[in-house]
DNA sequence: CGGACAAGCTGA
DNA sequence: CAGCTTGTCCGG
């Protein structure tokens, strides 16, 4: 036993008490290293903790009560810090996020990464990489490129049942691989990982090289506060570790170029499924929500027992506006963005403008809903076709095996493997959608939906899109399946408009954001209020630096967004 | 955040 | 003045 007393720094998991404190280790808790998870006495409450550091013993000091178990790696410790003021959040919550639920007391034995030689393995970077293009091409590429580095390789895609299917194909190729719960394994280092947003943070002391698969996925960025997203963080790491990072997304926004050059161009435009684009503004107006040619074809895969998929953007009611008599959508003079329609007329929500109710291509003044939410959607579908319709939300569980007829919102795509037919209803709500991503996000639906039907060189269905837009840039990529003009038009519109990458946006809410809103204008940066939040735009560590000189303000949450 | 402690309020 | 609520402070 030494004789020298010693102490730790520890971070509780009392996330609102962002501070660290010290603490003695006692003979009961000798072996603690950076990471440990501990019990400690803070003010008279018994809570868990985290060993950040060593500590100096320069005064009277509460003990360590309990060493509970394994926690995550110095590196992610380091990467954590970081996290925490990219984010301007509390270390507890990324030390939570890098943490398992159960408790680990020991680590298994790591076997040796497996070999893997490509004639042409490819070089790290950002690919546009369709949803039906085999993953496995890029992973040996990562393996390859890991070479005899020291390090574990990293996978992450955006949902848990892909994790698990990539999981089983890696071991079918008897590939050593920890899985999303072996948190243990990855923790020892183990040579392959495959996980999804919250692996960002997985254990593993290094990395040789990491892969996210469909990277622009929302499930990649956190939806609460801190906002973090797993792109900037495995950028982080391998920047840190010099590891090979793959990117591959259908569509990669200006974040994910930005953040894992260099963008490579698509060798090969043939996994874009194929895609029927119907124009419903010449349908028969006896036609219900889906044209007749839309309909023959679903009978035709009944008949082929293939699955028809019916997928709208919306859960409530619809809100588009179609002329009756000729079929144009109520659109703003000045955005072009979609009009609701109100009891004085037509209006504009981002504009703020309200106009008579009159259609801009022909004049006439009488207007119907054309789209609507995925219940009333299900029962149309259902008597059109004369089957009954399976609906799909978020809430859905799971998809039996032989449905053929399926009707939902996006939810689907992950609860399905396999369609003949996959129909976009109102493909028009993300043309004219009022989010600058809308245009990107119409792409990568596509590509979802190429998932189930097929890469067109090998198809076994088809995509067919209903739209009442004739001269349009997504249609006209879907046509040419170039989207090259759509992702410069992406990083043009983020680059004026100061969004994400080239700006980063603080949104500041609670009672104190008034205080911190005046400081920042005050500064020079830019700062927009409405109902109850402020948002303020600038540079990242300059706006950080900002609100940090302020010191605590009561009650202000801030979320940063960095990404998209 | 939440425990400790002080100060304030209430009712018999 | 016991018993309870409300407010402020601060953690190693």
């Amino acid at each position: 036993m030494s004789d020298a007393p010693r102490a730790v720094r520890v971070v509780t998991e009392v996330a609102a008490v962002d501070r660290e404190f010290d603490y003695l280790v006692t003979d009961a808790t000798a072996g603690l290293a950076v990471g440990d998870r501990v019990r400690v006495n803070l003010h008279g409450r018994s809570v868990r903790g985290w060993v950040v550091d060593d500590a100096p013993v320069e005064r009277e000091l509460k003990p360590v009560v309990k060493l509970l178990g394994k926690g995550p790696s110095p590196a992610v410790v380091d990467l954590a810090r970081w996290a925490a003021d990219i984010w301007m959040a509390p270390l507890a919550k990324f030390l939570t996020t890098a943490t398992p639920p159960r408790i680990y007391r020991s680590l298994p034995a790591v076997p040796p990464r497996p070999r893997v030689t490509m004639v042409a393995p490819r070089e790290p970077g950002t690919y546009p990489w369709g949803a039906a293009h085999d993953p496995l091409d890029i992973i040996e590429s990562a393996l390859m490129f890991a070479g005899d580095r020291d390090g574990s390789v990293l996978l992450l895609v955006p949902t848990d049942g892909w994790a698990q299917r990539l999981v089983e194909r890696c071991r079918r190729r008897d590939w050593p691989v920890a899985g999303p719960e072996e948190w243990d394994k990855q923790r020892a280092g183990w040579p392959i990982i495959v996980g999804t947003r919250g692996d960002a943070f997985s254990p593993t002391p290094r990395l040789a090289a990491a892969v996210i698969i469909d990277a622009d996925d929302d499930a990649y960025i956190s939806q609460s506060a801190p906002t973090w997203n797993a792109i900037s963080v495995v950028a982080e790491r391998c920047r840190r570790d010099d590891a090979a990072f793959f990117l591959l997304s259908p569509v990669p926004s200006p974040h994910s170029s930005e953040a894992c050059p260099p963008l490579h161009q698509a060798d090969d435009p043939s996994w874009w499924p194929v895609v029927d684009i119907v124009d419903r503004r010449m349908s028969d107006p006896r036609d219900g929500v889906l044209s007749s040619e839309i309909v023959s074809a679903a009978h035709r895969c009944f008949a082929e027992g293939k699955t028809v998929v019916v997928v709208s953007q919306r859960l409530g009611a619809g809100r588009i506006n179609a002329c009756k008599a000729c079929g144009e959508l109520a659109t703003c003079e000045t955005c072009g963005r979609l009009e609701d329609e109100v009891s004085e007329g037509l209006r504009c929500s981002a504009c703020e403008v309200t106009r008579e109710s009159f259609c801009r291509a022909c004049g006439r003044t009488a207007f119907r809903r054309v789209q609507q939410g995925v219940s009333t959607l299900a029962r149309d579908v259902g008597l059109l076709l004369g089957r009954e319709a399976l609906e799909v939300t978020a809430a859905t569980s799971n998809i039996a095996d032989g449905t053929l007829l399926v009707v939902g919102t996006e939810a689907v795509f992950p609860r399905l493997r396999r369609a003949g037919l996959v129909v976009m209803a109102d493909f028009d709500q993300y043309l004219l959608a009022p989010r600058e991503r809308a245009r990107r996000d119409a792409l990568m639906v596509i590509a979802k939906a190429g998932r189930l039907v097929g890469p067109r060189r090998d198809a076994h269905g088809r995509v067919m899109v209903q739209t009442r837009r004739n001269d349009d840039d997504v249609l006209r990529a879907l046509r040419t399946m170039d989207v090259r003009d759509i992702m410069v038009g992406d990083a043009d519109i983020a680059e004026i408009l100061q969004l994400p990458p080239f700006a980063t946006m603080i949104e500041i809410s609670g009672d104190g954001r008034a205080e911190v809103a005046d400081a920042l204008r005050a500064a020079g940066f830019s700062v927009s209020d409405s109902a109850d939040v402020s948002t303020a735009r600038g540079v990242g560590h300059e706006l950080r630096k900002a609100i940090r000189t302020l010191g605590r303000v009561e009650n202000v949450r801030l979320a940063v967004s960095d990404g998209r």
